[in-house]
DNA sequence: TAGATTGTTAATCGATTAACAATC
DNA sequence: TAGATTGTTAATCGATTAACAATC
């Protein structure tokens, strides 16, 4: 119950769960079990058991889980049945590109504003956003009291920028830089450098 | 010594060490201590000299590590010393931001080639790539020797084209799709859905 | 009922931390 | 030498797995 006790790695499991059911949903499926759903994202039944009676009981001994029924739940426990808005930090082709993925919309997010520090980009369009200058960051995001901020600035710039994000109020970055930021206790960050995924592989290649 | 014996959590650290070296480099320091970097990186001292240690002894008692050679020996271990040549499948947004991503240079990493399957881009311009059909990923990653892929194609053509790579020798796959990919035995997977970064965050937000 | 699958307990396994002798 | 920091051991902590009673 109290969300101290969960342990974070079971709660970063369970947004595969949730992507999988869905995945599983769409094939038409109504009730799987935590062996199907195990065997779709390469984890243990017990294991999966074990993570969902952290929450609650949603099974039914014999018969397994109603789909439609544990997805909700999960999306109740991630907090991701709401949506919420997202910034976007530095609209190069990355940040140009998760400013108009199409993938956020039912998972929880929207995009909701994006920032350059470019003059040649502040003012521009990208996707149907108009591009607002960093300066603004404080006072934009303050005002729409946007909690979540993807960043995508040059790693030279990107503590700079997280200490802003920072005095906006963000309490979620999902960064794109390739470095280590610095953030508050209570502040989560979650790391997407893709050379950091390569250089987890390598090792294991002749 | 036999990598069969160092846990994968301990090979998954070491590219965050690498990157945080470099950046503590890139200030102009020569030495630094299990201390700085795991100050640096949010990884107790202890872990990373335990880490380090499953290698052999890169550092001096009383003075620390000589930040050059450590760069090194992280570099030969991980195997990005060399320059590994690696395709991108998917030519929409984020295929586009990876083709033309300036931050693999230096990390052992440079795109090669690039394939869709959309008549509308092959042949072609993206970045100095020209868009290769779907089609002749088992033919050309093979003769090229290709074993690192990135895949950004939407959900429901994933598998289907993993399962192309799989054909063609692809050993490692950084995979942006959001789905679960199914690969045999020896090919690593690494998992890079934005979403579910962002789902793995939203827990802790109120 | 017979078969299947959950939720949970206990046992196992593995990872992290604390502490310190060695030594630069 | 005195101070600092490594590499490593042992202790602690936490996560995973196996097994099974409960029950649909």
């Amino acid at each position: 119950m109290n969300k101290q006790e969960i342990p974070d790695i079971i709660i970063s499991r369970l947004p595969i769960y949730l992507r999988a059911l869905r995945h599983i949903q769409g094939e038409g499926k109504l009730i799987t079990s935590s062996q199907e759903l195990g065997a779709s994202v390469g984890i243990s039944a017990a294991q999966i058991r074990k993570d969902l009676s952290q929450f609650g009981e949603f099974g039914k001994q014999g018969t397994g889980y109603d789909i439609t029924f544990l997805i909700d739940q999960l999306r109740e426990i991630l907090k991701v049945e709401r949506v919420w808005n997202v910034a976007v930090v530095g609209m190069g082709d990355m940040g140009h590109a998760l400013a108009r993925y199409q993938g956020f919309s039912d998972r929880g997010f929207r995009v909701a504003i994006v920032f350059d520090n470019d003059p040649a980009k502040i003012g521009g369009q990208v996707g149907h956003f108009v591009v607002r200058d960093t300066k603004e960051i404080v006072t934009a995001i303050r005002k729409s009291g946007i909690k979540v901020a993807m960043l995508c600035v040059p790693a030279a710039a990107a503590q700079e920028v997280t200490n802003l994000l920072m005095e906006a109020g963000v309490k979620a970055i999902l960064n794109y830089a390739p470095i280590s930021l610095s953030v508050p206790a209570g502040v989560r960050v979650q790391y997407l450098d893709p050379s950091i995924g390569l250089q987890r592989m390598t090792y294991y290649l002749d």
